[in-house]
DNA sequence: CTATATCGCTAGCTTAGCTAGCAATATCTC
DNA sequence: GAGATATTGCTAGCTAAGCTAGCGATATAG
């Protein structure tokens, strides 16, 4: 049976080292699964939603735009759905919709000021937690961990 | 705008290389909902059903046992849809519910080999990937990473 | 032993995702 | 340029999945 979820048996200290990792990281996204919903409780919204916001609050920081048909792929969900979806968060003050400056098709979502202070309300006490086990570490450490976690996004999620 | 969703300004190296972190976090959160919403589109598969999954395969490899209770919990649902959800799971001969020894109203959720198979079988591309970027660290590189991941688990999700 | 709480379920309602298809606009091909 | 094709986001109508209310069976507290 574990041969089938994690196909081999560490035979080195160091590939038992680094399935622990992979481990690590699966139970990780099952933390974040419970977060997740916990926010979603919190907020009021469901969990689709939430993870639209919460890709474009990444977007933002990245300095990039999000259209509607960017948040569709993100999700996998179908524009239609998508379209719901926006009306949604629009309806709700968590988005505006602009023209696109050059294709008179598309829009352009930002965030409003009320979406970003609310999800950092319910994001903070999570923030907080994450930030009292991350400052112990060293700078070094933290550079490693910081590229490490940047390696695994990329790895898992190549666009 | 960046003091609200990220609440200060560092003001150190080492308080810059925590931001970072933290940071990348985000980010891999959000590379994690896109890998989900991959996996749910390959199963055939909604995001909840797949979560349920993931959770009961931890669960396993904790040598836990888990009840319909316990997925209400862990995905924030009521028992009413995760009743509807196991039906769906087990219909699809991803799980089977079993009595529990001691208490009659209770039910024991086990997973199916092919339910492992198949999560597996999805989940291997991702795994290669998340491996090729993991094995260049050194043993010492990975259980310091192995630790960090597993303090922010915690952090998120005491429980 | 009675009273109360818990477990998982059913019934019926509501919400959110899907497919099909459209108008407007952009881009490709000649 | 002109016509064909592709893309963007939307609406309409259907299907699926979550919710509340409440129930029978069982366990536990007083």
């Amino acid at each position: 049976m574990s041969i089938m979820t994690t196909p081999w048996v560490p035979q080195t200290p160091h590939q038992r080292a680094v399935l622990d990792v992979l481990l690590s990281i699966r139970a990780l996204n099952d933390a974040m699964d419970r977060m997740n919903g916990g926010m979603k409780d919190d907020m009021d919204m469901n969990a689709t939603d939430l993870a639209a916001l919460r890709m474009m609050i990444v977007r933002e920081q990245r300095g990039e735009s999000v259209s509607p048909h960017d948040i569709a792929k993100h999700l996998r969900i179908s524009t239609a759905s998508t379209t719901k979806l926006l009306d949604r968060l629009e309806g709700a003050g968590y988005i505006e919709r602009h023209p696109h400056p050059r294709d008179r098709r598309a829009r352009i979502l930002t965030l409003t000021a009320h979406s970003r202070a609310t999800f950092f309300k319910h994001f903070s006490e999570h923030l907080e937690q994450m930030r009292r086990v991350t400052e112990p570490y060293t700078e070094d450490e933290l550079r490693l961990i910081g590229r490490y976690l940047t390696d695994v996004s990329q790895a898992i999620d190549p666009a």
